[in-house]
DNA sequence: CGTCCGTTCCAACGCGTGTTTGAACTCGGC
DNA sequence: GCCGAGTTCAAACACGCGTTGGAACGGACG
């Protein structure tokens, strides 16, 4: 697709732009809304484009839902990119700076009020998977894995493979756990919402909880 | 309901088993797809009982839905009793037993293959919640989370509440992400599924893990 | 200008959903 | 032995869903 330039520019109007329009409101929807309850009627009066239109652009509803995945896990990829993971962590300060920006970066992305649709769309595929799932797992999760797993391991430099994995995923969940009992751990702080003060809390929580896990010996925390 | 023993007792037959049978057969069901994926039909299908038959026990769908939720909690609450949350823990060694337990419970209850119908239709009220979820929060789910609070303070005596709440909320995250996330996490992992032997892994991780970010100085963790 | 083809739209179809209708059935009470 | 309330059932209804048919629009090309 996208043509030669010569023999297929067979685009009269805003052809491309409507297939534009509908991803980025397939992204919102499916976000907010999910595969399964995110209703091709509601992308396209969100896009402002006829039902059969979008039908004609991607064949069916579960290939555009494929379509927004792949877009919103490259976007995810290029917008907020994760320490390399090929690179081990030099110092202990650097271990402990990747593990904060790791932290930092699933909490902002997911949990602030503006949250990323990307991120959200690509948490509801890792918790309500679909047959599309196999398509992003090695390409686009299992590095920025590897990368929270050079992190913890530059912490941790003793431990075995399998307890810096186990290590990697208690990161990861002590975050997302926010996001996926949002309401209910709400209540249970006694907050309202996840303000940019609540997610900073979080975040520092997270960091300090985990170095701590992770530190040999008595780990001195940072500020607070 | 269940009524005076003179006036009201016109079941005929088998009305209230029909409604037990409804019961299970929607716990199941509901557990297994959600509120919204899990039909009416296909409860009726399990429980050998006409739809009008079951609209004429729980008036809709919703109400089956929030029948089904207070007998789910009330079961929880009933079969996997937590340690009480009024009396503190003792002893350090005593804390660190409550928290094992704690980690057991949830991990038996949501990963192991043959999980609790209950444990997984309330953490669904939870990461999908609807309008029921108001009338259990307090009743049912803040009463475990206070019990989770009191082992960690018992592990960590000087944590100001806040710190304390955060801290339950990061054990019970990391349990919960290998149920949520569990297809993805699996194949991170290196796993084919969530088997006694790998459960047993993931608690006695979750457990090493917790101890040594909330026990102060260079803490022991047990076996391996 | 006439033709063609990519694109958009209105209207409808087929299907699955939750719910209702109205008749049949089952008993305890008179 | 019949009445009537409680219960069950097959069939249908109304609605929303994803998808499709077929006509109308609009530039590109001959």
């Amino acid at each position: 697709m996208t043509a030669a330039p010569s023999s297929a520019r067979r685009r009269p109007s805003g052809a491309t732009a409507t297939r534009a329009r509908l991803l980025a409101a397939a992204l919102h929807v499916f976000a907010e809304r999910g595969f399964r309850r995110g209703t091709m009627r509601a992308i396209c009066r969100r896009a402002g484009v006829n039902g059969a239109s979008a039908n004609y652009h991607f064949r069916s509803k579960g290939r555009l839902y494929r379509a927004v995945l792949r877009d919103a896990f490259a976007r995810l990829q290029r917008e907020a990119p994760f320490p390399d993971a090929t690179t081990a962590p030099r110092t202990q300060a650097e271990a402990r700076a990747r593990l904060r920006s790791v932290v930092e970066g699933i909490a902002s992305s997911l949990l602030a009020p503006r949250a990323a649709p990307h991120a959200l769309l690509a948490l509801r595929e890792m918790t309500e998977p679909t047959a599309a799932l196999d398509d992003i797992v090695d390409d686009a999760i299992r590095p920025r894995f590897e990368a929270i797993c050079a992190a913890v391991r530059g912490l941790r430099p003793g431990a075995s493979d399998l307890e810096v994995r186990f290590a990697a995923l208690s990161v990861v969940g002590q975050v997302v756990y926010h996001r996926t009992a949002g309401p209910v751990a709400l209540r249970l702080l006694g907050e309202k919402a996840y303000g940019p003060p609540l997610v900073r809390a979080v975040v520092d929580h997270v960091v300090a909880f985990s170095e701590r896990a992770l530190l040999p010996g008595a780990a001195r925390e940072g500020g607070r």
